[in-house]
Parts: C-alpha cells; structure tokens; sequence
DNA sequence: GTGGTCTAGACCACC
DNA sequence: GTGGTCTAGACCACG
C-alpha cells in the first residue's frame, strides 16, 4: 500500500494516514491479517515524523480497525468493527452538510457541488 | 442578517463568521454597500470576544469582500473581487475531493456521497 | 478651493484635510488673510462629520497655519510659521524613508521608486 | 535575519514585521523553503507579544509568502506569488501618490522630493 | 459612537 | 517543541 501526504492541504497528517487507511480497507486493498507498514518504515518512506504514525495508527486501533502485536507489527483486525446504519447515516450528512457550507461560501450552489462529484464519477468508470 | 455559531464543531468561531458572511453576499442577502453588524454589537449577540469578529472582519477586508471604514462601520465592498474561472473551479474541485476523502474513509462510495447530495437537494426544494 | 477625499486611501479624512489646507497654501491658492470654507460649510461639502472638519483645523492652528476667530472665521494666519530648514529636511527624510521602505517589500527599487517620481513630473509639466 | 521595531514610529508592530519579511524576501535575504524565527522566539528577541507575532505572519501567509506546517514552523513559501505586472505599477502609483501629497503637504515641490531620493541613492552606493 | 492594536494568559492541536 | 484560538481588558485613533 502507497501512502501520500499533502502538506498543503490543511488536513493534519495523522488524519490523512487514517483515511488513507481506512480507505484501503474499504476498498479492500488491505484485508482482514494483513501487515501494515511498521511505524519506522512508514515515517522513513513518508519523511515524517514515527510519531505522526503512532498518533494514526493508534486512533485506528481505538475503532477497532487495526490491532498492534507487541514486537511482531500492526495488522488490519480480523473482525472489522461494525458501524451502525444509523450512526453512518450521520456520518455521511456531517461530512455533506460541512462541504455544502464551505462550497456556498464562495458561491457554489448545490448543483454545482453535485456536477462535480458526478463527473468525478465520470472520470474514474 | 443572522449569525449562529456551533462551538462543537470544531471549526474556529472566527472562520464560521467568515463563512457565514460569505454565504450572505453569495446569495444576495447582503449586498455592495450594506453595513454589517458593528463588531461589539455582534460580539454580543453571539456571546464571544469583539476581538474575534474583528478577526474575521479583517481577514474578510484583506480578501476584498468588506471594507471598513474607520469610525464608521464596516461595509460590504462596492466592488466584490472577481474569482478568476480557473481559480474557481480549482476551488470546487478541492472541496469535491476532501468531500469524497472524508466519505471514503468512512467506507461510502462515491454514489454514496452522490446520493447524500442530492437527497439535500430535495429536502431544500 | 475645492477638497475632495478619497475613502479608501487609508489615509484619515481629518489628514487629507490637512494636507490640502498646506497644499493650498504652499501653491498661493490660499493666502494670508483669505478665510477658509466654514466648519459646517466643509461638512456638508464633502460629506462628513464636522468633528472631522474641526480636528483638521484645530490641528492646523495649533501649528500657526491657521487662526480662527470666534464668530467670525478660520483664516490663513499673516504671519505663516516659519518652519526650521533643518527641522524641514527632517520632515522630508522622514517622508522619504517610511515610503522607500514600503516600496522596498514590495519588492521595488530605489530607482523604480525615483522613476515613478520623474515620471509624474513629466505628466505635471 | 535580524528584525527591529521602532515603537514611536506610530506604525502597528505587525506591519512592522510584516514589511521587513517581505523586504527580506524582495532582497534573497530570505529564500523560498527558508524557515523564519519561531514565533516565541521572535517574540522574545523583539520583547512583544507572541500574538502580535503570529498576526504578522498570519497575514503574510494569507498572502501566500509563507507557509506554515502545524508543530514544525513557518516557513518561506516555495512558490512565491506573482504579482501581476498591472497590479505592481498600480502599486507604485499608490506609493509615489503618498510620497507627494505627504510632501507637498510640508511645501515641498516634486523636485525636492526627487532630490530628496536621489541622495538617498548616492549614499547607498 | 466606530474599528484597531497590544498585552497577558489559558487551552488546544500537531509533530 | 511548533503554531492556533479565544478571552479579558487596556488604550488609541477616527467620525
């Protein structure tokens, strides 16, 4: 699995790393037992502080996503926690509603937004 | 013109009040040459420090979008700064990426998000 | 004589007044004698606060430019102060100094700076 | 790089620093990727306020001068912004405008005032 | 009355 | 360690 981050884009690092993550799993990239990058590895291929990644991947192991093995790495959980529907639900609207706000802040309708995310659609099929 | 404030969101007092101003002028609610709020009278009403509107207030008078004039108040700028086509397209693609990001890390496709948004769309209809 | 102020100079209005006060009078628009506009005449003349009007005088009579006599008028004093030649190219290095360094983070050099000059006397003359 | 505030000037201290790092810059004193003083640190070295500080390079990151990376340091933006050649001679004008009204107000004629910077050129070289 | 600057100090987020 | 946000309150400048 390949990590990059963007230091210009205003999202903390160890964020980026948990997304990236939790973005492998769901698209399956990363299953179930399989080995994560170790702490040192990672910060050595990304420049950045082992640190940062400790603060990732220990957020992640908080969900349930991930599980450390003292002295042996850390791996993708074999029962990958369970988000309740509904919980989900106000997930996916949180993160709607904070986008439409910053987008209608330099004017971008609703429709503006949908065109975008639709042609994204269009370019990855 | 109303302001609210969601001090749970974690998004600093200062940036929602720019958000919120620029929401205003994008949709018409306040127009070149309306007259905000005063900052103390503001402060007020939203129970927080005159200084963090002035904050705002300022980072908006840098960008073009207001203009204060001392002794006075602070105004809507006659002339709203023009966002270059380009600049404003790179924006929306930015918002649509950290949009997607975001849901995809939770696990949501991208019809997901697509569905997000438009069910906005009809409840806003 | 005619004022006129420019609101988004940055410069205060009881300055500009000022200012055109000694411009006039250096020129030989104003002379020694002559009556300036009334307090109030000047308010409504150029839109603004009379407090404003009577600061810019207040102050120029404090420097000996003016004299007012109550009931009657402001006027161009008889005697103008005479102003140190030392003093005044202190004056002058002060002025010079505060614009080249602005100049200077803006990335402009002294010769830009003097060209700029010699150009407006080209256009004067 | 060594900064220096003069408190009787009646110029706010963040604008103070704020033109010198840009005048830093506009010289090569100051490279893009070069890290500038932490704010604490300056703010010792020049005995105010570390809020005062962060002001000042807030706003020039604003201007897309300097970047700042979270926990690491701020930091002179790679990408320089490029100033629009009409956007710098409006500029210029800007400058050379106070220049003279500021002058003239004191008596002084275009020619002092060219005078008056061609010596400071002389005793620059 | 209006906004602007600065200080002191608390608390937070990130590396 | 780094910068960021907010508060409280003083003092100033402008109209």
């Amino acid at each position: 699995m390949v990590f990059s981050l963007d230091a210009k884009s205003g999202v903390p690092f160890y964020r980026q790393i948990i997304e990236q993550v939790k973005f492998a799993v769901a698209r399956g990239d990363l299953k179930p037992g399989d080995q994560l990058p170790t702490v040192r590895q990672l910060a050595v291929d990304i420049s950045i502080n082992p640190n940062t990644v400790i603060r990732a991947y220990r957020e992640l192991e908080l969900e349930g996503l991930l599980e450390t093995q003292q002295g042996s790495g850390t791996y993708v959980s074999e029962k990958q926690p369970e988000i309740d529907a509904v919980e989900r639900q106000r997930m996916l609207d949180q993160i709607v509603t904070e986008l439409l706000a910053r987008a209608s802040g330099y004017g971008f309708t609703l429709d503006d937004v949908l065109d975008g995310v639709r042609q994204r659609k269009e370019e990855s099929s």
